[in-house]
DNA sequence: GGAGAAAACGGACTATAGTCCGGGTATGGC
DNA sequence: GCCATACCCGGACTATAGTCCGTTTTCTCC
């Protein structure tokens, strides 16, 4: 890890006020209804610091779900079977599925916003990296774990599922990832 | 269907001469390189018409690939098996799943184009929903066909595609793919 | 072939994402 | 406490998508 020399007290401060300004905004307006400009006003920051420090909206998403994220990650690397270590690949698969889905309905328009401002950025983040490497694990054995653990995602994609979501609505969605992660193996 | 009452003489006129100067563009510059500014620059035309016919970027991407769709459509609807009907459902389905590949790697950035406008905006088109009625009936009998379905068009997403592209090659995923469709059966 | 209606045209206008850089401020060394 | 400087700030600026509406063209019917 590289650590960065310090922080200065005024970049935390504006850090902290735009994170504050960008949740509440997001939760009064929706993610889609909040322009840069308004979360900078509302931050009481220029527009420049906005961008400089979170580079665009997607990365000040990724900033919002950073905490969620990582309680996530750290479930799956250090908490307990069966999303954590210990149980056998298939249950943890299947557990994966669900803890992810349970994240992904509860920030879904968020998340959406991280994975989806330029074509492809999903792919990019750190977060997909570390989901796609923990499932084409579990899935090794199969013909290309890596190929079906990309598979796996693109179902829980939040574009994906939140144009399937009034379709079939949640249920339906639960069982169909489930039913694809045993059908991967 | 709906017949149109007829389409005015300067009305043809700038379409044909939009989408020419569109491919003659995106070829050139490739689809992301290409402002809708110019598009009606190339064409002699102002913004104003380009947007009212064709909508948005998106738009325009689903008129040029028009004529290919509609090819792959009439394939699968009235055209020899094992594309066409007559062969059994899992031939069916590795040769949709093959023919639509070879229209997606031809088209790529455009395709891409036509489903990311906005988000979700690749349910909503005509084309995804004849290509979700198809396969879920080619699913018929397993537990969820239209989730299933779903789920076979989401690995076959341009930008699902093009971000494994460099990852693993067109080989790897034309097989993976394949054994997808064989699995959700 | 001319008048009137309907449809299409086109460019000025708005909104928003994202860039750039001159000016200011915290920090660490003295 | 003071200075040098590296870092940060903020708003003016650019580029682009998309809208709006007064004007022009086409079509139809007489």
């Amino acid at each position: 890890m590289t650590r960065p020399p310090k922080e200065r007290a005024d970049a935390s401060r504006n850090r902290a006020a735009v994170l504050d300004a960008a949740a509440r905004l997001f939760a009064e307006h929706g993610v889609e209804g909040v322009s840069m400009d308004q979360i900078a006003a509302a931050a009481g920051v220029g527009k420049g610091t906005l961008f400089r420090r979170f580079g665009d909206k997607a990365g000040l998403a990724v900033a919002l779900l950073d905490a969620r994220e990582r309680t996530l990650q750290e479930g799956i690397l250090h908490g307990p079977p069966p999303l954590g270590p210990g149980a056998e690949p298939a249950e943890r698969l299947a557990a994966f599925a669900d803890a992810y889905l349970d994240y992904l309905l509860e920030h879904l328009a968020v998340i959406r916003m991280s994975e989806s401002s330029s074509p492809g950025a999903r792919y990019r983040l750190g977060a997909y990296r570390f989901w796609h490497r923990h499932v084409a694990i579990l899935l090794d054995g199969s013909p290309d774990p890596e190929h079906a653990a990309h598979v796996l995602l693109a179902a829980l994609s939040a574009v994906h599922v939140t144009a399937l979501l009034p379709e079939l609505g949640e249920r339906r969605i639960r069982e169909g990832v489930l039913r694809l992660a045993k059908a991967l193996r």
